[in-house]
DNA sequence: TTGACGCATTCCATTATCGGCATATGATTG
DNA sequence: CAATCATATGCCGATAATGGAATGCGTCAA
């Protein structure tokens, strides 16, 4: 089996960068797919493309505007990533000072520890 | 040029579901290999492969304790994370509103239009 | 209808994943 | 040193993502 696919859920699709960025530039407002290309410096097919996935993830919306077409943030699916991630919250304070126990503890001759 | 390594930053090294479950369980406190992997049904050597990912991101670390390495949890590659995920709060609550305007929109006859 | 514009899709090459299986490495015990 | 337990690594097959280039498709203007 390969990697899943981006498409598979938010955490695999916000896992590029390049969507990551397109998604913040959508904080501002909807967009056109050229003006999100142009302003993150990629090709328009690669912009397309990365939208396809951000909507088929349901990130991102779009309309028909003319010729255009107006992509638009949908942020309910970065929800359950923040809050898998906030269940950690508690634990990357903890680690400093696990960490510090540690590094005392090797400078005592004592190896780990922590647990037991 | 292929997918980002899942080894390039948090982001994609959590994009991985099993990878998720093991963090999860390391929250309980560190953890041999073994008992990760049959707490997860999944093989040894996929355990094993799961936690160097972990590792070269710096999401865990491990101690040696005799026969056994134990790998611990270090949250603070989440961080990050959270503080991405966490700049679109106010966005998945507002996005309800504009679907909302937008469906009734809709009802009466009109497109889209939230912006113009 | 023809032409131009905006965007989506397809094809291609490169690359890396994930899983299974076998095996190498490390540490402990006798 | 040999045997054993715990873990890491190597190899393979299957999958698919990313980027570039070319092209298809829909919309608007004349």
């Amino acid at each position: 089996m390969a990697r899943a696919a981006t498409t598979s859920d938010a955490f695999n699709a916000i896992a590029e960068p390049q969507r990551r960025e397109i998604l913040v530039l959508l904080r501002g407002g909807e967009r056109p797919v050229t003006e999100l290309a142009r302003n993150l410096g990629m090709s328009q097919p690669q912009a397309s493309k990365h939208l396809r996935v951000l909507r088929e993830v349901g990130l991102v919306r779009v309309r028909g505007a003319g010729k255009q077409r107006l992509y638009d943030l949908d942020a309910r699916g970065l929800r359950p990533v923040h809050e898998w991630v906030g269940g950690f919250e508690k634990f990357w304070n903890e680690t400093f000072d696990r960490l510090d126990e540690y590094v005392r503890n090797l400078k005592q001759g004592k190896a780990g520890g922590t647990t037991g």
